[in-house]
DNA sequence: GAAATAAATAGTAATAATTCCTATTATTAA
DNA sequence: TTAATAATAGGAATTATTACTATTTATTTC
């Protein structure tokens, strides 16, 4: 994958943010760098990145969100201000018991709990 | 919600395979019945079953997957066949943890283990 | 049981998210 | 510096899903 200012400055977006976001937003801040990139060029690096290990893919209902945070973790989402926060959750039970109970060799676990954070208590 | 018999055949369609069928290969098995049913009808009764409880609608990725299976379980999906298998994993940790530790209120947990089921030892 | 009411339908158009295509541009290797 | 080719912009195409509308059908009322 050789160099590209486009991808570059994609990259720098979403580490810059907690917030999950979606191609469209990145999309939306980009244009404020390179005015005239295509939506395309932003879905292409980001499924680029994808591959490189360099960011994740979540996906949130039918829409795919970016999180530059790759070590293994798991996602809270608030139903009231749809904030979607990162947490890291144990999962060696679980793990073990679909090892156990199903004979099911687990390579990636995704866990996310719906609910209500602590600003709005 | 009055009787249709639509609605009725979707159902039982639904409720007549464990593979967790997306809205399109629903559409096809109805069509075996009434061959002139529209998309339309199937994603609205798909939505309107949802609505009522009767049946669950999970996202695999970006695609909408339904589900007659209504009590609370989580999912493993294999990589290599594509299955999706309906477990029960204890959760009640998982609970606790965000409880005490991010005072989150949890109102639904979404388990998906990835990995290689027992068909490919 | 027939007419009135309104929910559901078929068929099709529209939308949203994403991917694909192609001529042009930019990065890298020689 | 040039040759090779990956990446881009811009737009068309695709996929999954929702919305619209005239017509049909299930239910309600007399």
């Amino acid at each position: 994958m050789r160099y590209s200012h486009q991808r570059e400055i994609i990259s720098e977006i979403v580490h810059s943010t907690n917030s999950h976001p979606t191609a469209d937003w990145v999309y939306g801040e980009v244009r404020r760098y390179i005015p005239n990139i295509s939506l395309g060029t932003v879905y292409r690096n980001l499924k680029q990145l994808t591959d490189e290990g360099i960011i994740r893919t979540i996906y949130d209902g039918a829409v795919a969100r970016y999180d530059w945070n790759r070590s293994p973790h798991d996602h809270l989402k608030c139903n009231v201000c749809g904030e979607m926060i990162d947490v890291q959750l144990p999962n060696d039970g679980l793990r073990r018991t679909v090892k156990d109970e199903y004979d099911f060799e687990v390579s990636d676990v995704e866990i996310t709990l719906v609910g209500k954070c602590n600003k709005h208590a």
